[in-house]
DNA sequence: CGGAATCCAGATGGATACTG
DNA sequence: CAGTATCCATCTGGATTCCG
């Protein structure tokens, strides 16, 4: 924090990884499907989600598990049997996309 | 709001196209040299950026400027002279970039 | 049911050269 | 000084096919 351009760069990095984690085409539709504690299935992401290919929704799905953000349960059934749901971590990014919405919907009134 | 499936689908999408703004390889950083009301010329930017190549600065502070963020003043002198200051939306910013990356530090405690 | 593997098109960003 | 123009590599996401 000894200067601007230091604390400038750090922080603007710190967000890039931040938005690195949401960035893709799908990753929100299912973060919001997910809100609020709910529980879904592979087969119910690709129900609510009708554009999206099956490789976009295991690849983002495999991605937002790795990061730490959704948890992918394996009932190791035949027929097979998994789903998801968000981890506390997940679930506590509710209000920072809160504060970005409230920001974006302050255009019209701020510019 | 009448339905689970129409309200994600709604704040997603919300939420999409506010990243859509933020999304490209240097906006945040460039963001952040300009954050707490700081001008900064052409020039200033490309010492501030070292890695980023002039088509890119040019591109992101026009799409930045397109989208009401950034203000660019032209002076009109020879040797031109142009700067950059955020308009008072994208001095808003500041406090929703600050929740996502509060978010991120309670990671490791959350997860 | 819940994927993985492969192939392909379009978008994104970088290097270089040039200009009012 | 503050860009524009052009060309090229890479990356992202979509369509299709196949599997335990």
């Amino acid at each position: 924090m000894t200067n601007k351009t230091y604390t400038a760069l750090t922080a603007a990095s710190g967000v890039e990884s931040v938005l690195r984690l949401l960035e893709g085409r799908w990753k929100l539709v299912i973060l919001f499907h997910l809100f609020g504690g709910q529980v879904q299935r592979y087969s119910d992401l690709e129900k609510l989600i009708p554009d999206i290919s099956q490789k976009m929704l295991a690849q983002q799905l495999r991605q937002l598990e790795a990061d730490g953000i959704v948890i992918r349960t394996d009932y190791k059934q035949v027929p097979p049997k998994v789903d998801y749901r968000l981890t506390p971590w997940g679930q506590a990014l509710c209000p920072a996309l809160d504060a970005l919405l409230t920001w974006a919907e302050n255009r019209n009134s701020l510019i």
